[in-house]
RNA sequence: GGAGAGGUGACAGAGUGGUCGAUUGUGCUUGACUCGAAAUCAAGUGUACCUCCGGGUACCGGGGGUUCGAAUCCCUCCCUCUCCGCCA
């Protein structure tokens, strides 16, 4: 959430990222009863605490009194005490609710675009920031998407899935299970050489680690729930690394923190099924790899790129064709401020396929964790965050089993090869 | 799951109803001494919000209560440790 010192320092530029995400004008009304609420709440807070104090020092006036055994005295105090007390119930109770009232109106409002995101209202208006296409496969006549290719060489199973589960939980098996392996142990080790410090979290979160992502209270629908334990299954591991450092005052000497997580990703998408979510294009458990960054504001834009160029080595080390899209202004998530969305090319679907996304959530997400820097001069600071999947299996694996179909198997990208084991699915 | 102990500032650890946002030690920062370091000495060292920039308010695991007044008493929830049970 943004911070209200930031709405009313630069209400402009607020407003204006409103309007980048199509907010309407009466939408953007909210900004205005922000302020006011705030206003208010500032009032309530200064009347509170003037009457606290009044009654504090009365209380220790007592206190004097008592010590020198003049009761009388000090009984007289106290019914003017507890007058003062009935009205310290009644403005603190305004107080709070002003608070909670302030917070829902913040809640509701997303982080401010960077200058440099497009304008624009849905995918279609997403800028290609880069693509590259040097191995753009040519596919054999008889090519088939990557849910056949599964079923030709038994590498993973949908069917047994659902009877385990339901639908969306793929059960990967022989060399569909050795591929998934190698690619995890790739992208860890690659994540590891590049600098970041491996994590392994846990795949349950209490609701404020959820919060503190912001999964909470916005996503709530996206995530599985265990509702008799109050916990959450991590739809990404971005939800628990963040948190490692949430509510923490870090030296600015310690900045930037770096890390990489592989876990399993839980996601109900309620959303609708049909031909396109067909076989791993979308699922509800997957394997992803995520780089998370904690940096010093100054940093972070680039960072960001840093991270794209990084993501990028990985898709060329892996053959992949793929673009990446900076995304308008409607297409940007809620927290983020910008973001990049890398798709690989899937030639037997003949589709672009999302394999991450790559955002800067400023302070968006720090000031809702409270996650603060000490910088040289000793003041405290807002981090900023950054994240981004190096990469989501389940797509990958997509796209390297349709582009490297041939007459005699699937082609296995050489990097994989001491991961694999094979060259070959035969 | 059962029994007991306990949760206080970066850490250790006092404080069991009043002037306690909190003794002290360690750590850290600055200064003195020193050629320099160690040791020693001195000073400083929580966060958030509000502010007429003097200061004010809140926070001692979370929430609620008693009281003029709560870190301290009561209720409740959470967590940690020790022992027992169960277990990969």
């Amino acid at each position: 959430m943004l911070q209200v010192k930031t709405i009313r320092e630069d209400k402009n530029r607020i407003i204006n990222g409103l309007r980048k995400r199509n907010w309407t004008a009466q939408q953007i009304k909210v900004v205005d009863r922000i302020l006011e609420t705030d206003d208010r709440r500032r009032a309530a807070q200064k009347e509170l605490d003037d009457l606290l104090a009044e009654s504090k020092n009365m209380a220790k006036q007592i206190g004097q009194l008592m010590g020198q055994g003049k009761a009388p005295e000090a009984e007289a105090l106290k019914t003017r005490v507890a007058a003062i007390k009935d009205q310290t119930r009644v403005l603190e109770a305004r107080f709070e609710a002003l608070k909670i009232e302030l917070d829902g109106l913040l809640y509701a409002v997303p982080n401010c675009l960077h200058k440099s995101v497009p304008k624009g209202k849905t995918a279609e208006d997403n800028k290609i920031a880069r693509a590259w296409t040097k191995s753009f496969p040519i596919l054999p006549a008889d090519a088939v998407p990557h849910w056949d290719l599964a079923k030709k060489y038994k590498l993973f199973d949908f069917e047994l899935g659902v009877k385990l589960t339901g639908a969306g939980f793929p059960v990967y098996r022989g060399q569909g299970a050795k591929l998934q392996r190698a690619l995890i142990q790739f992208f860890l080790d690659e994540a590891i050489k590049a600098g970041y410090e491996e994590i392994i979290p846990p795949l349950l979160v209490n609701e404020d680690t959820a919060r503190g992502t912001g999964q909470l209270p916005d996503k709530e629908a996206q995530m599985y729930a265990c509702e008799r334990d109050n916990l959450y299954l991590i739809p990404t591991a971005e939800v628990p690394v963040t948190n490692l450092v949430r509510d923490e005052i870090i030296p600015e000497k310690n900045l930037p923190i770096r890390m990489t997580a592989y876990t399993p990703c839980f996601r109900r998408e309620a959303g609708a099924w049909g031909a396109h979510v067909r076989g791993l294009n979308r699922v509800h458990q997957f394997d992803k790899i995520e780089i998370v960054h904690i940096e010093h504001p100054d940093r972070s834009y680039q960072v960001h790129q840093q991270m794209l160029r990084y993501v990028s080595r990985l898709l060329q080390k892996l053959e992949l064709p793929y673009r990446i899209l900076l995304l308008c202004g409607g297409d940007t998530g809620f927290a983020s401020a910008k973001t990049y969305d890398f798709e690989v090319w899937a030639a037997a679907q003949e589709r672009w396929l999302e394999v991450s996304s790559v955002s800067n959530f400023e302070t968006f997400q720090s000031n809702r964790m409270q996650l603060r820097f000490r910088d040289a001069d000793g003041k405290i600071q807002l981090a900023h965050t950054l994240n981004g999947s190096a990469l989501a299996l389940a797509r990958i694996v997509a796209a390297l089993l349709e582009n490297n179909q041939t007459p005699e198997g699937i082609r296995i990208p050489k990097a994989l090869h001491k991961y694999t084991g094979f060259k070959m699915i035969i």
